[in-house]
Parts: structure tokens; sequence; C-alpha cells
DNA sequence: CAAGCGAAAGAAATCGTTTTCTTAATCAGC
DNA sequence: GCTGATTAAGAAAACGATTTCTTTCGCTTG
């Protein structure tokens, strides 16, 4: 320990590679080769090193060694917002599993705005990302190809098609809009409405629409029949959404939304107006967040398999950095969880 | 544009700084300076500098200039987990404001383990994090040794005390959990429970546990009266905790929770059990959560002000690195959110 | 008018690693 | 016992920027 302290007289506090060789006995090389797990260097030698990169405390430089080897183990995603929980949890099974390989998770968020999402990947390019991970397959065109220049993956999330990326994980949001509506039209259901997330830029809102209208038409529901309403994920965009939806003629008796946030805000204010669920109206959600189990009545809805998407999403990610060009799309399933806020048609 | 494309006799694909001041028909040294803002450079050679950069796209090589310059413009943020929107919301906040300055956010989560967290801490270490944010003031002394040891300065957050760190931005735990006894006590309950977070290693729950028992006791309640069951921050946890509560003689008319998340177990556990709330017992949360709006009854909590945290811990942080031991507390307040699942003792 | 000074820009050192290139040393085979 | 292959380890180059140190040049000033 007293020699430890000895060490002091390099000045800089911060133990490099050289303080390790020092104590070690040997030459900067082989204790780098060392750390690295390199065969070519003798038994002894090794445990030198290794004792003297514990005693020491040795942390090594990572930017010195990633602008040495080119390779930073450090991988960017971009998510609208954390302030949800859909993306949090993929987040949060992304970075546990990257973690453990050492490779770190730069987070940024764009709040559904595919300019400042541009903006954040060139930030995260400079930092040296060997990925990125996007929600959604729909982007601007000339960061994706400033990306691919750049030679850094891209991998799409919440989507199957990966069109310009290299990867994707995910599930079919077309599909799932389908299952959404195979399920009201099976309940007897004849009046439709929607209330559907922001499409503007936003693929997995505009696919689950086109989902759920096209199996509807293909049921003999006229498509310009189903009033389809926007709004943001906000439990207050919701409620008011659902207003005027009741308010138009005929009143819809189902209603399918793009997030359980926009079902629980319907619902709070079919509650509040004295509209009955599912007597009334059913609504279906979308995400299958704890709240969907809250609400009463409890909320029908489609289970998004978040946390296993940040963990696939992690193990595509570490093949990636493995070899590149993957082009592989690992598709998980929604599933329809039926509760209570869904009936038959009155 | 032509003459952009020739400069793929460069070979590797990506542009540097040789790059630019090759096209720009000047050093290195002085393309560095203009794309610094170093004032010390003419007004022709500054202009050509930035079209040349402009052109080719350049993006400096982050891991270069932080070996170089010694400044990385990286935090790092160890929470326990981001599937839980207190902590979310806060780095959303912080994230949010950091990218306004360049500076980009790792994030590494510890499972509400102080070993898992010091791991975690050592990685961000050697990846060059300028300051790290941690969750509450109770974390491994030799990590915290090291993080000083390595120059890296340290932000708690979700509390007011920063014993070894350099400062604090949150709440007062103690106060908050003082604040939920007296007004159960105002509302003249007398037989208390309360259902905690898992203390050990978490301060900030300890904390809640201790204000609330102290105030109790303050008003001639035993302390030995008051029953705490501690559980993971789980609705499932929450609600068999409930369950054990309930069982206990005499039963307590009035149920303090370290999470709405608890709070909301406990409530769920109440409705099948057909314990009326407020009639039968109340019950406090904490934290203020989206669904303490969408249970029914809708929750009496404690709001804990998330977003404003993470602005705030930003602010300061960017102030830490302008001067180094900043040593401040910035206190924000937590406010009783009254609402159904609270009433006069029966 | 020469000395000196300040400003602008280039040359070169530097940051802490990894990796390539050398060198030294061990050893097998004839 | 000597040569050539093989291996272990050191010396030095390289990564791409920033920063220090020089140099150059134009001007002021005594």
């Amino acid at each position: 320990m007293s020699n430890a302290d000895r060490q002091t007289v390099n000045e800089s506090k911060v133990v490099k590679l050289k303080d390790v060789a020092l104590r070690a006995g040997c030459s900067i090389a082989t204790a780098s080769r060392v750390l690295n797990g390199n065969p070519t260097v003798g038994q002894s030698e090794k445990e030198r090193v290794l004792a003297a990169a514990a005693q020491l405390g040795y942390t090594p430089n990572t930017s010195a060694r990633a602008l040495r080897s080119q390779s930073t183990h450090l991988v960017g995603v971009i998510i609208p917002t954390l302030d949800h929980a859909i993306y949090a949890k993929m987040v949060d099974a992304l970075q546990e599993r990257l973690a453990q390989s050492g490779t770190s998770v730069i987070i940024n968020t764009s709040g559904y705005d595919l300019e400042r999402e541009s903006k954040q990947a060139k930030l995260l390019v400079s930092r040296g990302v060997e990925a990125i991970v996007l929600v959604g397959s729909e982007h601007n065109a000339e960061m994706l190809a400033y990306l691919r220049r750049a030679g850094v993956s891209q991998l799409f999330t919440y989507t199957c098609d990966f069109g310009d990326g290299d990867a994707a994980v995910g599930f079919n949001n077309r599909i799932a809009g389908a299952s959404a509506a195979s399920f009201l039209l099976g309940l007897g259901h004849r009046r439709f409405g929607m209330i559907a997330g922001i499409t503007r830029g936003n693929d997995r809102a505009t696919q689950r629409r086109e989902g759920y209208l096209d199996t509807l038409a293909e049921a003999g529901i006229d498509r310009q029949s189903v009033v389809v309403i926007e709004a943001p994920y906000m439990i207050e965009h919701g409620r008011a959404a659902m207003q005027s939806l009741m308010q138009t003629h005929p009143r819809p008796s189902a209603v399918f939304c793009g997030s359980d946030i926009l079902a629980v805000g319907g619902i709070k204010y079919c509650r509040s107006a004295n509209i009955g669920i599912p007597d009334d109206i059913s609504v279906v959600g979308f995400d299958n967040l704890e709240i969907a189990e809250l609400i009463s009545p409890e909320l029908t809805t489609l289970d998004v398999p978040a946390r296993e998407m940040g963990e696939a999403a992690a193990e595509v990610l570490l093949q990636l950095n493995a070899k590149k060009e993957v082009n592989t799309v690992t598709e998980l399933r929604t599933r329809l969880i039926v509760r209570g806020s869904t009936g038959p048609a009155g």
C-alpha cells in the first residue's frame, strides 16, 4: 500500500497504462497486450501486469483507446421521449443487456420531430457511436445517407420494415391495427371511430390506422364513415378527442386508440359524460401499459413487448458489431389482451 | 460538388480536419482554431475554413478531441431503473437540457443495487464523463472516493444532502414523509401503517419512513404500534403488503405508501377485499404519477417534481463544468395533493 | 532607419492507447 | 554447434484532434 502511494510522484492523479507497466516492470506494449487478452505474453508477466493494474486501480482511457483502435463500444439511441413507458422500458432493457458487454448507451430524444432527430444523429456520430437505434422506419433520408456514409449501422425498432436501414426489431403495426378491427367486428360492431396518434412523421401511427381501416373496409365498412381523430399521446388530448368523437352522428359504438394513454383519456371522458363502457361504446387501446389494468373498466389493448424488443435489439447490435450487414428482421408479436372495456355491440 | 467528390482519393471515407485544411488551403492548426472560435485568425481564412467544413460535411472526431483537450462534454447518469416514470421523467428533462449545450448523456441502471452502481460508475469514468448524476445520497464510499480521485464531480438527486458529493438537487424526503403523517393526523387517524420501499441501500425510502414515524411519535403514536412493511416498487408487491397489513390487529386506518405504485397495489387489494377507501382506510401515495389520477378513488399523494429536478440538475452540471466545487443544494418542494383516497378517521 | 513588438499562421509536440515493426532470445533439427 | 524458425517483449508509429512553440511579416517607435 505504501508502495502504491508513492506513485503520486506521477503528478497527475490518474493512473495510466505507463504507470501499470512501470510497476509491473515491463513495456507499455506488453501491459496493453495483457489487458486486452492478447495470448502472446508469458504467464509470469501477465500476472504481474494484472496485479499492478488491480493495485493501482487502473481504468483505461476510453478516448485514447477509441482513437487508436477505431472501436468505441458505444451505441446511440434516439427515441421520441423517455416520458412514455413504452420507450423507457425498451431502453431500460437495451441498456441493461449492452452494459453486460461493456457497451455504453448514449440516449437522445427527438420529441417526435424528425428534424430534431437528424440533429441528434449527427451529434451521436461525432461521438463515435458504432450503431444507432431509431424508432420506426420513417426518417430523414439525408440523415440515413449520412449515417451510412459514416459507417454507422442503423437499427429500426417498433417496426418490421428496415427500408433503408440495416435491421429491424419490432412488430407489424398494420397487423396490430387489423387485429383490433377484427376483434371489434367480431363483437358485432358496425360504427367505428379511431383516436390515432399524430401520423405526420410517425409511420407506426400511420400503419396502425391503415391496418384498422383496411380491415374494416374488407368487412364492408365504408372508409369515409370511420371518423379518425389524431391527437398527441397525452391523457388530456385523448379526453378531448373522445369528446369530439362522441359528438359525431352516427356515434361510433367502437373506438380504437393508438395508445393506452389516449384510450384512458377517452374513458375518463366517457365516465364524466355518463357514457357507459362497454355498454355504450367499446374501447381498445394499444401498448398494454400498467394503467390499462388500473382504469375501470380495465382496458382491452394490444400488448407491445417493449422489454423483449430492447433485449432483442441489444442482441442484434452485438451481432452487427461483429459482422456488419446483418440485414435482418426480428418480428415480435403483439397480442390482444381482452379486458372489460370492450363488449358486444349494443 | 465534383470537387467535393474528388476527396475520395483520401481512401478513408470519413472527413478529417486535415481534409478541411487542405480544401481551405491553410494549416490544420488554423482550421482547428476557426472551428473552435479562436479569435486570432483572419476574416477571409475563417470564411474559407467554415465553407470547406460545411461542404465536406466535417464532423470532428470526439475521441481525438477529448483525448487532447481533456474535456469530453459527457455526463453519466446512474438511476435505479428507467422502468419507473419518476426516473425516466427526470432523465428526459436532463437529457433535453444538456443536449442543447452539446453535452451527451450516458445512462446506466443499477437496479437499486449499490454494488452494481459502483461497477457502472467505473465504466462511466473510463468513458471520460466529467460528472456523474446519482440518485440519493447513500452510496458505496469507495466508489465516491474513486470518483473524487478521478476528478469526476458528483451530483446527487432526489435528496437534499450531498454528504460526500459536490452538489444535490432534490427534495427533503424526511419532510415529505412528515407531511403525510401530519395530514393523516389532522384527519383524526390514530392507527397507522406504512408500505415502504426497500430501505436497504435506499436513503430516500429510509428518510420517508423516518419522517413519517417521527412525526407520528411527536403526536404520541407509539413507534412500535406502526406496522411498516417493505416491498419492492411493484404493484403486485403493494397488493401483497396491503393484504398483510390488513391482517394485523388492530388494523390501521391510515396507510402511507413510499410510492404510488405500492399505493395502487394496495388500493387494488382493498377493492378486491371489499375494504372501503377512504371509509375504512385512508391511503397516501408518493410521486404523483399519472396513475394517481386514474385509479378510483383517485390517490392522495406527494407530488415529486421530477422534470424540474432534471432541468435543475442540468443547470448545476453546466455550472459544475465551468468551475468545479460548486457545493450547492437546490431544494425543490414536494406538495401534498389531496384526492379521494383519504378521509377523516371512521 | 533599425530594433522591437504584435499579430497571424504554420510546424511540431502532445494526449493515452493500440498495433506494427524490430529485436532478442529460445529451441528444434541436421 | 550452427542455422533458421518461432516466440516473447520492447521501440516506435499511428490514431485525429488541440495547443504550444516558432516563424514570418508588417508596423510602430525611439
